[in-house]
DNA sequence: ATGTGC
């Protein structure tokens, strides 16, 4: 969407990488909007409407301390895409769009003992066997045929479905945010119609920007976080797994932004953006959106769930050794679209409330010592991975304690766009994307040409860039950076 | 993001 006029809001600079929107920018806003970013990237920002938007989910009611844009913050549905908000659980309100589309939208780290000069010679094939094994691109199928109560199934219990039918080792689920299953999930609170869209899908990446990739480690900030992570030296070879909840949580945002629309006025609720439609948490509907919501990222765990067999299966294929031989294990599972019910300090007096967290392109970084933290893992903290987009780096990062004074225990879920889809397409031809990234030693299987360019690097904001502010404002610590040698998109 | 757009 091109918007002839944007509007930029009054900044005050906090610090080098802290800017606040006082509330006295609109009448609505009930607290300020906080922005972590540096010159550049928030001069990015200011070229379309992150930090308006930024401003408008403070008009929210209930909204504790500020709403965050993090570096990475781009546009999005109401919210932008890099937002963080808190409400009071009983004053506040939940917004569909605070959490996206794509619910529970989300990354997958796999480790394993092989390194790169293992792997090149079985490259192509192991791309071309995930490729089969996991169709990618808008509305494709999987190879699973599911009845309808085998995904009510998926829906209520998540990750415990898929290992109670073969697909992945039991201990999977210990490396899983909130163990793959989402306590309080209801699958029918889930239209019929977002049932049937996602009935065959499950086991499939989608388009846009998420994808399979295999990666190199190609630098280690922390060998002794790395180690506790599976993480052994530089060269070794990883998976990354990108994807939500395809049809199903689209259909499920779908259905409850129309619900709120509906009935805003009769709930008292006027709002700068329409987008922002929201539901009082003491109402039946905001419940019922909470259970479906819960269901379609259970939806989404189960999804890389099922993608992890197929992956472990094409390496078996690739190297005629069984996966638990080549170290195949999960290292973490983070949920970057969601809302968090969750305790948070919520003034300079250390007053504590009951908060539901909305995370849109936001990552939880919890610190040692929280239980919602592996056992493995509850001494070091948890693991926040931040994808690159296709050519570019990954992170792996460790939640710190105090990324709970600065973003609510929340670190950034990636680099964001700095190029629209239609300027990449018109910019970057996919044949000179692709020779460009062969030549750097990257292979490339790709559903649709036209997401070659609409993913290429040249179209993401610089990835280093963000993972830096992250640590440098107290949301997480760099423990490894992975460079891609082999993607499967959408 | 999405059986892709009022």
């Amino acid at each position: 969407m091109n918007y002839g006029l944007i509007m930029v809001p009054p900044l005050r600079k906090i610090s080098d990488y802290v800017w606040e929107i006082p509330k006295g920018y609109k009448p609505c806003m009930k607290v300020p909007a906080r922005i972590f970013a540096d010159e550049t990237l928030l001069e990015k920002m200011k070229t379309d409407m992150t930090l308006e938007q930024a401003a408008n989910v403070t008009c929210l009611p209930g909204i504790y301390k500020y709403s965050i844009a993090l570096p990475d913050a781009h546009q999005g549905y109401g919210f932008p895409v890099g937002g963080v908000a808190a409400m009071d659980i009983e004053q506040g309100v939940v917004s569909p769009g605070g959490i996206g589309y794509d619910i529970n939208c989300g990354v997958r780290l796999l480790r394993t003992n092989l390194t790169e000069k293992d792997v090149r010679p079985k490259l192509r094939e192991l791309v071309d066997t995930i490729f089969k094994l996991v169709p990618a691109g808008v509305g494709e199928t999987g190879l699973l045929r599911l009845s309808f109560g085998d995904l009510d199934k998926v829906l209520d219990d998540g990750v415990d479905w898929a290992l109670s039918k073969g697909y992945g080792w039991s201990d999977d689920k210990n490396f899983i945010e909130e163990f793959g299953h989402y306590e309080g999930a209801d699958s029918s609170k889930v239209s019929q119609r977002a049932k049937e869209r996602g009935k065959d899908e499950l086991g499939t990446t989608g388009s846009g920007n998420h994808f399979i990739e295999i990666q190199v480690v190609n630098k280690i900030f922390d060998a002794n976080l790395a180690k506790r992570l599976g993480i052994e030296q530089e060269g070794q070879v990883m998976v990354l797994i990108h994807t939500g909840s395809r049809g199903l949580g689209h259909q499920v945002a779908t259905d409850y932004i129309r619900v709120a629309e509906n009935k805003m006025k009769q709930w008292g609720l006027f709002l700068p953006d329409r987008e922002l439609a929201a539901m009082p948490l003491s109402t039946k509907e905001a419940q019922d959106y909470l259970a479906a919501m819960k269901a379609a990222a259970n939806y989404a765990w189960t999804n890389r769930q099922i993608i992890t067999h197929w992956v472990r299966e094409a390496f078996r294929r690739a190297f005629g050794k069984d996966p638990d031989k080549l170290g195949l294990e999960i290292v973490y599972d983070v949920a970057h679209n969601i809302a968090k019910i969750e305790d948070h300090v919520i003034d300079d007096e250390g007053h504590v409330r009951r908060v539901l967290v909305h995370r849109k392109g936001a990552t939880r970084s919890f610190p040692a010592g929280r239980l919602e933290i592996p056992p493995k893992y509850r001494d070091i903290g948890q693991p926040v991975l931040i994808p690159g987009s296709m050519g570019t780096a990954s992170y792996v990062l460790i939640g710190l304690p105090t990324s709970f004074q600065v973003t609510f225990g929340t670190a950034p879920h990636g680099a964001g766009r700095t190029l629209s889809r239609s300027a990449a397409v018109r910019m970057l031809p996919p044949n000179k994307v692709r020779s460009t990234l062969e030549s750097r030693g990257i292979i490339v299987r790709s559903a649709e040409s036209e997401i070659i360019s609409e993913e290429a690097p040249e179209a993401y904001k610089n990835v280093d860039k963000v993972a830096e502010i992250a640590e440098l404002t107290g949301m997480a610590k760099r423990v490894s950076r992975h460079t891609p040698i082999g993607v499967v998109k959408g």
